[in-house]
DNA sequence: GCCTGATCTTGACCTCGATCAAACCCGAAA
DNA sequence: TTTCGGGTTTGATCGAGGTCAAGATCAGGC
């Protein structure tokens, strides 16, 4: 019938935009999204849940959706913010069936759902297309890996700064803007600082004339400024003059920028 | 000629007992192991470099071996610690045969390197094997999520308490010991904390006889307790009282149990 | 054995970011 | 319009852990 025909094209259009479908031939597109359905959620609603079993993975078509861990001792961390493109749950078909984390929309959102089952056949009769899937599950791997890094090597205000260039991709030209889906909360659970913390470093960016912010969407002005907080050592290359001599400087800023 | 078939059967060994080599039959084994060498390197020795081109991936026989990054602005981050049965740089296979880490040997160690175009080659005409792969892979990115989770949740304590109870699995039945392959700083690097701060908390932990040390191994007396520090919400039950009523107890402590 | 250089420990101090608490803002419901 | 509730901002305070510096301890090499 006509309608379900329509449904497809609109399928095949969205994996199309997917990363973990590029490389894929026409008809090979078309095969896979034969498999799929669509699927509308809303925010705050819980597509899967960590550790639970489940036979579906998915990829995000429009909306945003957070993944996050809840630890042993109950403490939430956002791992990752996921956008129209990307994928979730696809490890679910390799590892016991269990999800690592927990999905939820942080805004009404549109997926497309793909069985694992049904996909795993389709990609072991497709040599070609599991060396995709390879390659795109070890991107994420080292996404993870940049990700330890940051988390571990960066201040509050680089973590920012990092994550504002890094979202303005595009080589961050003096004038792109960054949409931020969802509450702010969010982020400042990625980047693992308080919303607080986050509060006071978009200020200080903001007083310093680097980004302006309106409406949930931060311009960025001084994109070099921003690389330069990143990649400062730490606390800059101020002191290590004559250990304590001098009585003590006032700090004002967040920002130790010489 | 009888010595290559004598080195062949040490390779197969070291691979049986390698998790990315787990499920193949002895014949693939084989096969598999034809196209490695064996490799010995010297503490220090680097493996390969983040960032750089490479064209082999290895398994670990017998020594340690530390993954690395380094930031962007100078600092540096273990990511990872192999120990023998692990493997590294699988990735290299499907990211523009790039590693994302730096590989260093901590300790004098033994290495199987695969070619990176022939093990793909091998992997290809086997799909059962590249499902085996991509399982692999999945696992490596639960453990990397895991691991973020654990460096963002845990306060210090928490992280070395956890890091013991990994170490000593089986349940660590009150009377596992741990070694330390390598620096004790490489640990702390690998926790995200200073190694002054991991002395202070290994001398806590002996205190209170949970742990004994000796000779670079670490033996567990207590994990029940352990486990408790590792699944207390954060700075424990206590407090919450009739807010600062009491006039500021005095710390001796880090930890913070009842 | 005795040096010599790494690694580990211990103490003193200080800073960054967490925490607590109180306004503030703003969109949706009444 | 007012009310209500989640999110954001701002200020004030505190403490876990980082940093610096000095010893102690250990491991090879001679």
């Amino acid at each position: 019938m006509k309608e379900k025909a329509d449904t497809n094209k609109r399928i095949v259009a969205s994996l199309k935009r997917a990363s973990l479908f590029t490389g894929y031939s026409e008809l090979e597109l078309r095969a896979a999204a034969r498999l799929c359905t669509r699927r509308a959620v809303g925010r705050g609603e819980v597509l899967f849940r960590q550790d639970l079993p489940g036979d579906e993975l998915f990829v995000l078509a429009c909306g945003a959706v957070k993944l996050t861990r809840r630890s042993h001792a109950g403490r939430q961390q956002v791992i990752q913010l996921v956008h129209p493109g990307g994928s979730l749950g696809e490890t679910v078909m390799f590892c016991r069936r269990r999800y690592p984390v927990t999905a939820t929309a942080i805004e009404p959102s549109e997926l497309i759902s793909i069985p694992a089952g049904e996909f795993a056949a389709f990609l072991r009769a497709r040599p070609k297309l599991s060396w995709r899937m390879m390659e795109e599950l070890s991107r994420h791997i080292a996404a993870r890996i940049h990700q330890i890094e940051d988390l571990t090597t960066q201040n509050a205000p680089q973590k920012v700064a990092a994550f504002l260039l890094a979202r303005a991709d595009g080589r961050g030209a003096k004038g792109t803007t960054v949409q931020i889906g969802g509450p702010r909360t969010e982020i400042a659970n990625l980047l693992s600082i308080r919303p607080e913390t986050l509060s006071r470093t978009i200020r200080e960016f903001r007083q310093r004339r680097w980004i302006t912010v309106e409406r949930g969407e931060i311009m960025i002005l001084d994109p070099e400024s921003l690389r330069r907080v990143v990649s400062v050592p730490r606390t800059a290359g101020a002191a290590r003059v004559s250990s304590s001599a001098r009585p003590r400087v006032a700090r004002d800023s967040l920002l130790v920028i010489e």
